[in-house]
Formats: C-alpha cells, structure tokens, sequence
DNA sequence: CTCCGGGATTGAAAGGTTTCACAAACCTGG
DNA sequence: CCAGGTTTGTGAAACCTTTCAATCCCGGAG
C-alpha cells in the first residue's frame, strides 16, 4: 500500500494532461476548456482564469494531431527545396517563413536535394501529414506526381519555375530575361566569345538562363558560336572549379575572355580555379554570376551577379498558398519577377 | 434527378478516401485493410492484393493524424538550428536527415535565427505536434525551457553545445581544443599579436573558441593583452567586414598581424574588407577562420579554417535521439569530437 | 464424421480535440 | 415578479486509425 503510493509519486511520466484532465481539475465541462481554447470570448472571464490556471498547474499542452484530426488539415506549411546547400533556397525559404509566421503557420523545410526519389517520398509524406499546403522548387515541374498531389485536394505552389497548365499557381523570375542582362552587360564590356558555365540543361533554371545569354547574342548580331558550353553536372562550387580548369586548357585562340555562370556557386568555383591557375579576374577573364547571395559580394574579388528577389520569392509563394487554402473562389496565378543586374569588380573593365 | 447525379459525377472533392472505403470498396472489414497496412504477412496474399488493388484505385492516402494520435507520437524529428543562413548548420542537418531516412522518419527543420523569441515559439509548436524529439542548438544551453520539454516527456539532444546536467543527451566539439588549434597555428607562423573576431559572448561557442586561443598564447609565454578583441554583434559576413575596418584603424605599432574569427562566415567578411582596404592576405594579415564551410575553401584566397565534422555531428545527434526514444534503458550521453586545422593559403607564411 | 488447432478475419473500443444543438443561468424592462 | 432575450456552459457525436480479444473457417487427426 504505502509502496504503491510511493511508487505513484515517483512515476516519471504521469502521461501528458488533456483537455479532459483540465476540465475536470477546473470543476467545469470539457467543453468549456476547448471554449477557451478555441473562442475565448464567449468563456466568462471568471471560469476562464479558473481554467487557465488549471492548465498552468497541469502543464497542458495542445494535442496537435487530435486538433488535425478533427479538423481535417494542419496549420503546417511545406516547402521542398531543390538544394538545401545552396544560400538562395535558404533566403527562399527565410522569406516563406515570414509570410507564415504571420498567419501562425509553421513551415517545415525538406531538401530534395535534387533527387527526383527523395522529392517523392518527401511528398508522400507531407500528404500523409495532411499538410495545408505544399511550396516546392521541383527537380522536374512536369511530374505528373505534383499534377497527383493538387488532384487529390493538396494545395501546391511552384516555386522559381512556371508550370504551363493553371493546375497551380507559381512564382518565378524571368530566367531568360537575366540571362539577356548577364550577356549584354558582358557585351557591354566589349567581350565577344562568352563561356556559359552551367548544367544540367534538365534544369529549367540553367536552360532559361543559357537561351537568355544566346538571344542577348543575336541581338548584337553574333551567332550561336560566340557562347561557349562548358557544361557542369551539377551547380556546385566544385563543379565550377573543374570549369576553370577546362577552361584554362582551351587554345587561347578561341577561349572566351568573359564566363556567365548559372549560379553564384558555380562562379565562386571558378572564381577560385582562376586564382589557382593565374588568371586574373576580370582582367583575364570576366566573371558574371547568378542568384546575388550574400558570399557573391563577399568573395576577394566581388561578383558581378544577377540579382533575384529571393525573399519577396518566398513570401509571395507563401501568400499565394495561403490564399488558395483559405479562400474558396481562389483563381490560380502566375506570377513573374525581374531579375536585376548587380555589377561589381568581377566584370569591371580594367580601365 | 439527372441534374444531381450530374453534379455528383461533377463534384471537384469527393472527400478523400480512408480506410473504411477501401475495405468497403474490397469487400473487407476496417480492421483488415489495417492489417494490409501494418501487418502484411497476417493477410493472406489474396486478400492483401484485392485490399491493395482498392487502395490504388481509390487513391488511398495514409492519415498520419489519426495514427498518431493513436500512436501518441509521431514519426517526426525536428531541428531547430540557430542560424538557417550559415551554411554550417545546413551541413549539420544533412547529417541528421540521412540518419533520420534510415530509420524512416522525417526531419523537420526551423531556424530559430539566433532569436531567443522565436526559437521558443518553434518548440511550443513542436511540443503541441508530439514530435518524437527534438534536436536543438540552442540560443541559450541553459535555458530552463529545454528542460521543462524534457520533463514533460519530449526527447531533446543539444547538438554543438554541452550542457552541465545529464538530463539530454549531447553532441558537441571540443571548441576551445578549436581555438587553441587556430591560434596555436598563428604563433607557429610567428605572429604574437592576434585578433580576435567574433560576438556575442553570450554564445558559448564563441566564448570557448576565445578561451582556447587564450590558452595557447599562456602556454607560449604571451600575456592575455596579446589577443586584440574586435567584439562583433554577430557571425555574418557583414560583421566580418566591419570588424575589418576597425582592424585597418588601428595604430600599426600595436594592430595584429593576424585575426582568428569565431566562424568562417566573419572570416570572409574580414578578407573582403581587407581587399577593399587594400591588406594583402597573409602578408599583411594572416586569417584563420572557423568551422570550414565550402566557401572557405572556395573564397579567393583559400581560407585557413578550423573544420569540424559537421556531418557526422548532425548524424550522431539524430542517431542518439532515436536511441533515446526506441530504448528505455537508455542512458544519457555526452559526446565531444575533436576539432582539425585546415591549412590553407590564408595563413600561409609568405616565403 | 467429429473435433481440434491455427491461421485469417472481424468488430468494437480507444485516443484528444472540436463543434453544435441544447440547457441553464442571468439580465432587462415592464 | 415575470416574459423574453442574451450570455455561458454542457454533452455527445465525429474525425480516422490502430489494437486486441473474439470469431470464423479450413484442413487434418482421431
């Protein structure tokens, strides 16, 4: 006997308290304590205290999935983003959270990592979750899974591409545009043979941003050849590096004098391989980069880059999901940022 | 009459299909299609594939709610990382995203960007899903809130910081073994006057970092007035940069020779504005910075960085996490991993 | 032919919250 | 002091899945 009660005391886990704990603790109904909960306003302030300090003394907590249950949705937001290790999802993401917080919505960040099977098991799971909607920078935006997803009743926003079909809305930045503004700046500075660094060409991203660059060509009437491929499996730092050397090796009779990087990391890279291998820059060789993250301003010689609106990226997809989840006659929308052109020592002509 | 089976057939959401559908739509009882699910090898395979067949074609999606509250947890690890925009944590949470598919869960992951405010917003949010546990780098170690999470049953692990008592579990690296390593290097190349950049104290990672460079200048016989003090407000690039100014402001009879910076993200900030001031880096100032992001190696002039296993800190904090949660007997732990100093072109001695 | 054992299947209960129709208590003015 | 209206509070149903004891059915042993 006495070492039952003794043994009952010491229980580590006396099971979380519910609302019913609570309801009994406060001597009222337990549906006066989801009253308070829920509808604060219509509880007398008298038996609202009573609860309140029932649920103070109970260390009462919320019981998410119930609520959900009940509900039939969560106050959770997702976003799948493309690469976790490149800065400009990060900001992406930053700006997300903004709009979420806003509206007292969490935002569960997945990296994809560009892999088109961890993309769908992560949806899946979102599904499973009932999440209240879905952000994504899809490894491929013509999956027939995102076009699954909205069907069967999950709000989706795409994120940094457009979607031909209206079956969602998206944000995106004209890629083709500041691919255009990269060329023609290079132009500008009196380069005629541009290297464009980037791949893989499977990546909306890195095919608008390359037929950017070549109209910008055409428009100063040289041809095709003028930009030369040099493609990159990825978009890492390392893959620009192994750019630069490639590009290092080419007869300098026809090596371009001036690099257009599809991404900021790609231009870090072969920012660092020029380094390593003599070549100055922008003097030997002029280098415009992609995504204007902070460490494009920050590197030893600063990036020239084209600028995208990340954040506001972030927070309009968000505002835009959140819209299409809580109003009814939502019509879906497509909408499309400029890019800008920053330009900085990397392209600076030497006098 | 055949205008409302016309709307029927119309209806946009037919209201998602659960369980009960499916066995309907099978010709089985409710409690089969859970066997399906959670037993398949109690099901004869007869029925497993009509039970499957009925879930394909009604597009049958798991209720994670509705198992969780059953379950009375969830099936999902959250980080909550203390800054989203540092690549080093980024680092960290891929370590415990590949440890967390392992074992099937997800990970969930927030930035409490340094904010004290914020970060207790996220855990209140975490603790109301039920999520199996959490891992934290905390703006705060000491925090009362984590242990008052601990107490009322939800697992946490303190990732890159330890924590006096045994009530987590914790994964950390030996940062003043770090500081000792970088400044150690800088006295080995001569230098004996070394600044110190970095802020706010109240992080205990800079602080250790501070106190083991410190302790290598005592045991080389330098007084403590040997470490030059540039006290930022943060860890960014931008702090990086200012502190660089003031750097370059001091009297050259007593401005250092060399800079240790708390993080790498300062370390580039500082080697920008040296470029801009116009010190050559390591001739005029030698840098060693922290934690060996890939944009140290990648900076213009490679940076000298004290590198941690940022990988494998994520993992083994997730895998301690899952431990704690599947096994009853387990016993806190505290682990620390050893630091390594990577030596690069910044902090090489010229000739 | 009956009985038994064991695998396959079933049905009901439970889990914590929200919602909603309804009951109770209170207040106003006549 | 009462009718009628308003403000508070109540209780039960519903959300969807999992679990587990109970039932069913089948073939084989006696």
């Amino acid at each position: 006997m006495a070492v039952e009660d003794s043994n009952e005391v010491a229980a580590p886990a006396p099971r979380a308290a519910g609302i019913k704990d609570v309801a009994a603790a406060a001597g009222v109904s337990l549906g006066t304590v989801s009253n308070v909960l829920n509808r604060p306003e219509r509880v007398s302030p008298k038996t609202r205290t009573k609860v309140e300090a029932a649920m103070a003394a109970l260390g009462f907590v919320r019981n998410e999935s119930a609520r959900q249950l009940r509900a039939g949705h969560s106050r959770v937001l997702a976003y799948v983003m493309l690469d976790g290790r490149n800065p400009f999802f990060t900001d992406v993401a930053a700006g997300m959270e903004d709009a979420a917080a806003e509206d007292d919505l969490s935002l569960f960040v997945c990296n994809s990592a560009n892999l088109a099977e961890r993309e769908a098991a992560y949806l899946r799971r979102l599904e499973q979750q009932r999440v209240q909607g879905v952000l994504i920078t899809p490894v491929d935006p013509d999956s027939p899974a995102l076009a699954e997803l909205a069907r069967r009743g999950t709000s989706v926003v795409i994120v940094d591409r457009k979607r031909p079909g209206t079956d969602h809305c998206s944000v995106a930045v004209d890629d083709v545009r500041g691919g255009e503004l990269a060329a023609r700046h290079l132009l500008d500075q009196g380069h005629t043979r541009i290297a464009f660094v980037g791949g893989p060409l499977t990546l909306g991203q890195v095919r608008d941003r390359r037929e950017g660059a070549l109209r910008a060509l055409l428009a100063a009437g040289l041809g095709p050849d003028h930009l030369v491929d040099l493609a990159t499996p990825q978009l890492t730092v390392e893959d620009g590096s192994n750019a630069g050397q490639r590009l290092a090796g080419l007869p300098s009779a026809t090596r371009p004098t001036a690099a257009f990087c599809a991404n900021d990391l790609l231009a870090l890279g072969l920012l660092r391989s020029c380094a390593a291998l003599g070549i100055s820059v922008p003097a030997g060789l002029a280098i415009v980069g992609y995504d204007d993250i902070d460490f494009a301003a920050a590197a030893t010689v600063p990036l020239t880059s084209v600028r995208q609106p990340r954040h506001r990226l972030g927070r309009t997809a968000a505002e835009l999901l959140i819209q299409e989840t809580s109003d009814p006659g939502h019509v879906h929308q497509q909408v499309t940022y400029l890019p800008e052109l920053v330009v900085r020592a990397s392209t600076l002509r030497t006098k």
